[in-house]
DNA sequence: AACGTTCACGGGAACGTTCCCATCGTGTGT
DNA sequence: ACACACGATGGGAACGTTCCCGTGAACGTT
């Protein structure tokens, strides 16, 4: 039983298995020229393979100074939105031949100058974040010192972004309620600092104001993103005398809320009371009544975000993409019965 | 509006402004030797946070020969169990000074070999797996290659592991329906190539054991760890004509599977059914009916997966981490009524 | 006073890669 | 046949760190 404490080749052994200078060998491996066909070439690339050569990301990451990893900062990756997100950048990187690492920030403003401070530290050569709030411009700073960023599926309106369209969501999912005969409809509406509640509300009223609902803030009922929040709005909400009919959640956690709290107020879905989500995570077609939602095409999002910071890191000016999304009619609407 | 194409400070900027030679720095600012008090070493860490100096992680590795990195390979991030793990493992490496990536396989053999050479790639110190199966040893060739590798979750017997108790939690679970009153309990038992399943159903075993029932085959019922799988096993075992009056799931999801299996049979829980799953995810706590589950500590399970890697890198011999679990009873379980 | 020990410090060679530059061979046009 | 351009190649200096070693100062011992 002898310790092998080999070292994995570099460049010169692949350089001398082919006969060639390590100049040579660097030339042919690298992915961004165009590729050469003389025999040196396929020489060096056998030689590569015989030998199982890698590219030590480190010398290289230090002579080139980019790492061709980016950094995404999340608020939690137990928050299935978060973790779809971070999943498909990933993916859209593999595929570019970069590489995502992540770090959260438990929605604590001090852990998350914390978080990227960790992720500079992994010398990545862009940051996409997940936690931007209007008027709060976070990203000014990382600017200055020259780091690229994005946003993901919140905007800040200045920064470069990539984000459903939400007051389409928001629409869609209205307009949905409306055409099956309901009028008296609630928003759970989460938190006024997020882009992604401010769309989704916005259109809502639209949906209202095309079927002559004007007085609409008494349908809108603030809240969080969690389902707590949801299931807490929602119990004021079907105490009252004016019970809504139809309930439009900010997202698929919060519409969870309200199912809980419509059972605990004996309310039968949809019989009693349609639900639309937001989002389409996974649990959600799951659920003994599956949800009616909003699916956002997070991988377009994904490819987008690692797209802009390519962009951005070669000067091109800012930009906001904005996908389109879709209904996705389940089990927890119907047509209003009179 | 001039570009300031400014580089971060090196260790020669520091070694100038404190008028020492950069060895002198590298000494003071190497956090593995004891710390020096000479006027030199105080003149040198002020010039470091003067100039906001932040050590280059690619030099320093390409010189060490470690990166201070380790990367975790889970089968997808939206299981909340896996980014619960994932999460804090990440927190231990932080803790530590080391930082955590990820990598996912979505349960796909290629994909998981794909993804550990990526991670691979990325130069990681070490490896953790959460995808070990019993009787395969992936491990092996990653050990051939000199690849220091911790197993968490789930154990293969063989590779140096972190894990819950999963005997004990099955045993936990099972004995709190036997003490409710229960007899006739059911098991959704997961697949059999998780450790974690086994160990589970071993308790569940155990416990039945000790109060005389020992035809506990008819009771047990294979699965996969899905929320369809436990509503498909659920939908069949509560259709037969002795049904049982409680249900141990293998994990949470396959419980909110039988929860919806049940309401599918209009069985109320826990008044004709009570029901145990496992893991305690966040949603667990907030269903309509909160989940009785066994909690396992994560947090322990991810620290002493750090500590382990570090063992191995020292040349320790194997070993295997176990943490004990709690039961957390919640609404949806009840004393069995005659 | 001469000698060993300990210690802080600095010079310089690595680590593995990239990339600038000079050299060389090959082909092209005159 | 000659000059010239062009492409492929190799030598060697970076990139920013660490770490081996040699030097010299300070101290204690005989």
């Amino acid at each position: 039983m002898t310790e092998t404490p080999v070292r994995p080749p570099t460049i010169l052994d692949v350089a001398r298995e082919a006969g060639v200078s390590k100049s040579t060998v660097s030339r042919v491996l690298d992915e961004r020229l165009p590729p050469s066909n003389s025999a040196a070439a396929q020489r060096v690339r056998e030689a590569a393979v015989r030998l199982g050569y890698r590219r030590d990301r480190f010398a290289s990451a230090l002579r080139r100074q980019q790492t061709r990893t980016i950094g995404v900062l999340v608020p939690r990756l137990t928050d299935t939105v978060m973790a779809m997100t971070f999943e498909q950048i990933a993916t859209s990187c593999a595929r570019r031949g970069q590489f995502a690492i992540v770090a959260t920030t438990d929605d604590d403003p001090s852990a998350e100058a914390d978080a990227i401070e960790r992720l500079l530290d992994q010398r990545v050569d862009g940051l996409v974040l997940t936690t931007a709030r209007l008027g709060d411009d976070m990203t000014a700073g990382l600017r200055e010192r020259g780091v690229p960023v994005v946003l993901a599926l919140r905007a800040d309106g200045v920064t470069p972004s990539a984000t459903g369209d939400d007051e389409l969501g928001g629409y869609l999912a209205t307009r949905h309620l409306l055409d099956l005969g309901h009028r008296r409809i609630a928003l759970v509406a989460g938190p006024s600092y997020a882009s992604s509640a401010v769309g989704r509300q916005a259109g809502f009223r639209r949906a209202l104001r095309e079927v002559g609902i004007d007085d609409v803030d008494a349908l809108v009922h603030e809240s969080a993103f969690s389902m707590e929040s949801g299931e807490e709005v929602a119990q004021r909400l079907l105490a009252g005398p004016d019970r809504p009919t139809a309930v439009f959640a900010v997202n698929d956690n919060t519409a969870i809320g309200v199912l809980a709290a419509a059972q605990a107020h004996g309310l039968l879905v949809p019989d009693d009371l349609s639900v639309v989500g937001y989002n389409d995570v996974p649990v959600s077609a799951r659920l003994p009544r599956a949800l009616t939602t909003v699916r956002v095409p997070f991988d377009q999002v994904a490819a987008a975000v690692v797209d802009l910071l390519e962009e951005i890191r070669a000067g091109a000016p800012a930009r906001h993409v904005v996908v389109a999304p879709t209904l996705i009619p389940r089990g927890t609407t119907r047509r209003l019965s009179r």
